[in-house]
DNA sequence: ATTCTTTGTTGACGGTGTCAACATATCGGT
DNA sequence: ACCGATATGTTGACACCGTCAACAAAGAAT
């Protein structure tokens, strides 16, 4: 009893919403999710939810922030895994998130998209893709230190590299390229491409 | 009379509310176009467009192909305006294609983005993407046979290039560079990198 | 002039997000 | 153990949306 996670009627809903919802985007994408199917889905009604989040938008942001965890522990792992600071690291790391995205497509649209989202200040999310994004400078700085790519401003660096991936990401997400050629081949030509524009000679 | 482009009652409904439809998406994006709004704005009825258009969505490809034929004139007219084939007329493209994104953006993310749009088979608009990649294709094709950059698959590597400039016009586009920083200097650093991996040593 | 076809209008339907009013379950203090 | 307060869930209603069927009108064709 008192659980804490575990309370009132259902039993956590809030947490219950954020998963089944993001299932929902998983399954048919962010225009599938609906107060009342959610609600079906979890046995409740249309408007349990507004208990837990003011808005269909407040929802939808929640579950794009778990996005972002998400994609940060697998970030992360790569980082823990690669071997000490090097242009391998990065080439992996870049592969790592071009391959969230492909496994998660809706759900990184809605991270990083507009569309879905309403315009307004989400310093939740802002924060959270933040936090990614320095870590990336850091390593970038980290890299010019040892000498191993071109000195220049860090954070410009950082802007190029995401674009990088975020663009190969996107462009296979909303199938700009008919990606039926292997998608690996794609990404270790663009990490490659990239990290030779940025390495010293 | 028989005026071909106006006639009937209203005079060329159809591209009036292509062009209407553009206006609105300018001005309060993708989601703010309604038919019932529409139809109001062209002193018309909210079900009037059914006679041009079989869907909303329909209406909404339309608009995004217009899209594509400004992007492709402005990119031909850079292409015209260059130096023969060179490099500097790469970054002049690239830096082109980042500006019409985001003197545009929610007309860009309606042509590229796959949230507005239904997935269904849209071959005007693959025919329309495809073209201007297809062009791309062949100056990286002419530069290689200049020994200007390295001489790989080109397809991969328009992609790439492709890749770098779409990512840095969404990030851009979608508010997740905080670009109050001169976005001009990062469209030239974006090139430049890019360039660098790509051309000859 | 009469008919046909194209174009535009109106009323209606089901679906959506959201809110106010209501109902109920749990908690906190006594 | 009770009881009020608060947190949680439900229902009915509203405005808005895309879309269709039935209707009206205007131009073209004969």
């Amino acid at each position: 009893m008192t659980n804490r996670a575990k309370a009132y009627h259902h039993g956590d809903l809030g947490t219950a919403l954020i998963q089944e919802a993001a299932g929902m985007i998983a399954e048919g994408g962010a225009a599938s999710v609906t107060m009342r199917a959610l609600g079906d889905r979890l046995g409740v009604s249309r408007a349990a939810a507004y208990r837990h989040f003011s808005d269909k938008n407040a929802l939808l942001v929640a579950v794009a922030a778990a996005g972002f965890e998400r994609l940060g522990e697998r970030l992360a792992a790569v980082n823990a895994a690669a071997p000490r600071a090097s242009i391998d690291r990065l080439r992996r790391l870049g592969a790592e998130y071009v391959r969230f995205a492909v496994e998660n497509p809706a759900h990184y649209r809605l991270m990083y998209g507009r569309e879905a989202l309403v315009r307004e200040e989400l310093p939740e999310l802002r924060a959270a893709a933040n936090t990614l994004f320095e870590q990336l400078v850091e390593i970038f700085e980290a890299h010019q230190k040892a000498g191993r790519i071109k000195r220049q401003d860090p954070r410009g660096q950082a802007y190029v590299a995401w674009s990088a991936v975020h663009g190969l990401a996107s462009l296979l997400i909303d199938g700009q390229i008919t990606a039926t050629d292997d998608v690996e081949g794609l990404i270790r030509q663009t990490t490659r491409t990239l990290l030779d524009g940025i390495r010293t000679r």
